[in-house]
DNA sequence: CGGAAATTTGACCAATCGATCAAGATTTTT
DNA sequence: AAAAATCTTGATCGATTGGTCAAATTTCCG
């Protein structure tokens, strides 16, 4: 809205200070946002709640975002711009295994280390992504076309199987993404409070070994 | 409840019809529940709205459900009692390259004939599972721990590749199920409006040959 | 300093929530 | 047909919700 234009124009270290204040107290904010978001769903969430998290008024995070709806939507945002760089090394160029191989461990160290935002996520898609207006159809659909075509040239290249690219990418989403959306569960049926990062390192080797094998490939020393 | 003793030790025609009726109108409200709890999640999910496409005041919903919670634990409790037997062919003496083939190929099923209680499920484990109780770390575990007992079986007797079996399974939910509770996900992605019991099937296909060549198996013709 | 802008805050509001209740309607049993 | 049990329903309750508002406080800058 209007309310940044204060530091817009302006310079010096006055407005600086503001700034910085005021992009701590966002940054607290959306945190705590993020983490009643993600045990409570956009519906269960409270402003109540992430206030108290934030520890301010309920009023004053409303001087900061103006309904509940703007909070989720910068969680949203910013969960989804986290995303799009797991997969930078998956280039034509690139050799698959390698590629899907990092990728794959990125997704689940990305998992183990920042599983609160992919809830919110996960969540979303779940009851039918009706705060993501376009996107889904759009840009994520841009996305994996282009990642698509990647693979493709490397089944082109006669570098792997022939299988559909897309469906691969679902698949890899969903087996990383599990780790952290469904943690509770699979920690449950473990028995254990919580996976070590020996455990995070041990799936991630399994889920590559599979894969990649799956795929025609073979997986990296 | 105590409601139910109308009929307990009662004979004839009289208590049987009052029986069925109050079979059937229950389970319209719990179909109706099953959709209002996939598409809002508990808290989200209103006694108005259930009562509303069941086609009954809410008042009366109320009488045949006591609280919310108990409406929910039903939805939960019948979807788990459905998938406890998809696995069934998981046995020792079973080939694995067919018991696993038929697993995979009956979650995909199951996710495309039976979505929406599997994503009231899904939301349940998102948000930390708790209205589940003890369940998970109790009778799913020892559910799994079953089924890992006999994966292991068969890499003892040397039929399969040695890996985790407890992880395999959680791949294979997690691509199963991802096709049920992402669904609006992969279908804006795809630019379909929903995808086609042939999509379904070649899923199935690309996925059991991608499982059992990560497991070392052969897939069935 | 002193006024203006930015920020903080308690009090408050209309709307909606899950749940209750009593009164009436219907069905079953005697 | 009378009594009892079961079912239906509008009205309503206290609690909680997202959001507002004006007054107070703090910060900024000439």
């Amino acid at each position: 809205m209007a309310m940044n234009d204060q530091t817009g124009a302006d310079a010096g270290n006055g407005g600086g200070v503001r700034q910085r204040s005021r992009a701590s107290i966002e940054r607290r904010i959306l945190e705590a946002a993020e983490s009643v978001f993600a045990e409570a769903g956009f519906n269960g969430a409270t402003t109540a709640e992430i206030a108290r998290r934030a520890a301010i008024p309920k009023a004053n995070l409303h001087y900061y975002f103006n309904t509940k709806e703007e909070l989720y939507q910068q969680v949203l945002t910013g969960i989804i711009g986290t995303w799009l760089h797991t997969a930078d090394e998956i280039t034509a160029d690139a050799d698959p295994a390698r590629a899907l191989s990092h990728y794959i461990t990125a997704k689940i160290e990305l998992a183990r280390e920042q599983p609160i935002p992919s809830r919110v996520f996960a969540n979303e898609i779940i009851h039918g992504a009706p705060h993501l207006g376009t996107y889904l159809g759009t840009e994520l659909r841009a996305w994996v076309d282009t990642k698509a075509k990647v693979i493709r040239s490397w089944i082109a290249a006669g570098k792997m199987r022939d299988l559909d690219p897309k469906h691969l990418l679902f698949m890899i989403w969903a087996s990383t993404q599990t780790y952290a959306d469904f943690a509770s569960q699979i920690s449950a049926v473990l028995g254990k409070e919580q996976l070590s990062p020996q455990d995070y390192k041990a799936v991630a080797r399994q889920m590559t070994e599979i894969i990649l094998r799956g795929c025609g490939l073979t997986p990296p020393a």
